[in-house]
DNA sequence: CAAAATTGAATTGTACACAATTTAATTTTG
DNA sequence: CAAAATTAAATTGTGTACAATTCAATTTTG
């Protein structure tokens, strides 16, 4: 009684996913001495970025522009809170709605972490239009995969 | 006193790792919804897919073909054990290590994955060999992130 | 060969992710 | 307008990730 051999496409070198997976994970690990003088985790480097680019928004909104729900952001942003870049404060026309703001120490960061994109893109040894082609393919792949998979 | 826009190169779009962070999460959340009849989390699969491919690996096996480390192995076989589906046992040669083995029910659950991958592919709108270029490159970043940032 | 160094898992502690529920505020509707 | 429905955060609970430490088993070395 031989046990059958895997068949191919269960194999992992096959998986675009977790092709994906470890990628996503290697680039985070990259990031990690680099945010680590600034007392930042990768997600919380994100949630930066873009407050950076737009202050004052909700944790919905928040939420939107990264995929994350609120049980992920509402500790994280605890936590920048805690570390004084960021305020909390509901919203006086929609108190359900809470208001994300840098503070003072959290816009001046923003200097301290402009070096970061150009170090990471040395460390992937890609070319600008080599890591812009692959980004711009892995934003259309996450547009597709946004419709659900077959909710009826 | 006018306050700096963000430079271009921190907007959250422009952001290679970004795209692969929201890719990486948006196709696990893809499979969740296939995994879920099985019992199964995306990085249980992962391991499951390793043990189909060949049984009886150590932890730190697993961990160097997934690229993780026994903190997050170990609670994760151990469940995988409390679900029936492998087995954990000190090797006889060195007392060290700690075998990993699929039970009859953990190679029997492989039937039950086997039309996951093409499933997968359907969702993801991709043709063959878009997916393959795509994994490819994606293993490429990650073998050249592999070499550490500037360790001197 | 015994002390020192190394190795492999497990453990501890922190921080995500995300489903599901709860709570409070607002909007809709009969 | 008041009850019902909806919405936004927060909370709860489970399961990763990963750094750092611990512990036991094996290797190396003086």
């Amino acid at each position: 009684m031989k046990r059958q051999p895997t068949p191919d496409h269960l194999l992992l070198d096959q998986q675009l996913c977790f092709a994906l997976y470890a990628a996503s994970r290697s680039v985070t690990g990259l990031y990690r001495p680099l945010l680590e003088p600034l007392g930042l985790t990768y997600p919380q480097y994100l949630v930066m970025l873009v407050l950076w680019e737009q202050d004052g928004l909700t944790v919905r909104e928040l939420g939107q522009r990264l995929q994350l729900d609120s049980g992920t952001l509402t500790p994280l942003l605890k936590r920048l809170q805690t570390a004084g870049l960021v305020s909390r404060q509901r919203r006086k026309e929609d108190e359900r709605e809470v208001d994300i703001r840098l503070t003072d120490a959290g816009l001046a960061l923003r200097d301290k972490a402009s070096g970061i994109p150009e170090c990471l893109a040395q460390c992937m040894q890609l070319s600008l239009d080599q890591m812009q082609t692959l980004r711009d393919e892995l934003k259309r792949l996450t547009r597709q995969i946004q419709l659900p998979p077959s909710e009826d």
